[in-house]
DNA sequence: TTTGATTGACTGAGCGATCACTCGGTAGAT
DNA sequence: ATCTACCGAGTGATCGCTCAGTCAATCAAA
């Protein structure tokens, strides 16, 4: 955890500051880009003046790493509302996570588009740190996939191929979201795409297809 | 096509010129950033002044203009060679078409990540080009898949979805490169992915993995 | 209760730097 | 002599960031 200037001594108050500023920069990056969005606009989107802005941040840059820090607790919250998930079987559990997931991008999809656009302007320890959130969440359906295969309710597969599918095809909905919406909602979405693993995990009768 | 402003005549030197300018600014800008992408760094780095390159060019935005026409036929060519590919079933087709889509990927990753990075910055004539670019894609496996189906070779699927999977996979070797790239070679993801797509396709024995 | 001092969030004009783009000029080919 | 690819110092505009200053809130002494 990097250290971001402040002029202020009010902690809790820094945080509630860079919170603000951290919702509101997100959506005005995703609507023009980082670069067309200046600091004066921010200021100004946020109801402050470019001199007050700088009180609670040292640079620009800074509100990148502070919006990569915050998506990184995003996904922490989201994996731990995944690992509590209950069900019985690895397949329950594996169906609810990816509900979970999945309507965790859609809600923070800013954030998804935002990684997506800035991931070449990040500094080598920024762009580290959302390498370990990523890796983070392929491990945690890898772990879910390993365990369904080795409690025989899956077959044999290449749990991290799939595992990463699964978090490609999550972040897919926020990417090609332009695409996507025009044909599903994310709950259309989410148990299409459900289903689709399951087929992958359990395999399917091949002879009533074969039949038809 | 939009008009780009050349003060040359020679309609042949302008398209070299323009290929290379293409060529260069993608990689600079894919290892930097388009805002830290500075003209006069493009302009050393194709042999050439600031004012050489303005010969060519009219703008910093006509290069993206330019970036995104350029991808827009790589991938046209990508897809022609896709529909040229022979094979007496659709599921023969479809396994060619994936492993001349997926090697597209990889030979032409920078453009991919190009687009990922500028996308927002893109001006709303620009971003429809990539989009139609991208759903011409999609709408080629839909018609595969559509066609198995029909014929039997695949069961009954949602075509939409399952073609949208296999570019977001595709795509996911060029965004998600550095977490792949530890794992799979190109080859390895390619045939790795066509596996898990056939047995969505076309189902697997349950049997055999129950009595595991 | 009044008053004077102090604090700290916030202001906004302005500075320095950068950058996209221009334009008068040059050198080699025809 | 003309043409044209190319040069590179210069220009105007933008943008990140600063800093001297404002003002409302807080507090302590009178």
């Amino acid at each position: 955890m990097r250290k971001v200037r402040t002029y202020s001594t009010d902690i809790d108050l820094v945080q509630e500051r860079r919170a603000q500023i951290v919702q509101t920069a997100v959506e005005l990056i995703v609507k023009r880009g980082y670069n067309r969005t200046n600091t004066r606009e921010l200021a100004t989107a946020l109801g402050m003046s470019t001199g007050g802005l700088y009180h609670w941040i040292g640079s620009k840059d800074d509100i990148l790493y502070l919006i990569v820090n915050f998506t990184s607790d995003l996904t922490q919250g989201l994996l731990d509302n995944c690992a509590r998930c209950g069900g019985g079987t690895v397949t329950q559990k594996l169906k609810e996570s990816i509900k979970i997931y999945f309507s965790g991008v859609e809600e923070f999809r800013n954030f998804h588009n935002f990684i997506n656009h800035v991931m070449l302007s990040l500094s080598a320890n920024d762009r580290r740190i959302v390498y370990q959130n990523e890796s983070r969440i392929v491990d945690y359906f890898e772990g879910l996939l390993d365990e369904g295969v080795k409690k025989g309710e899956f077959r044999e597969i290449d749990c991290k191929c799939i595992a990463h599918n699964i978090v490609a095809i999550a972040n897919a909905w926020a990417n090609r979201g332009w695409y996507l919406k025009r044909y599903y909602t994310i709950d259309k979405y989410t148990s299409e795409e459900t289903d689709n693993l399951l087929a992958q995990l359990t395999g399917v009768p091949t002879a009533s297809v074969r039949s038809r």
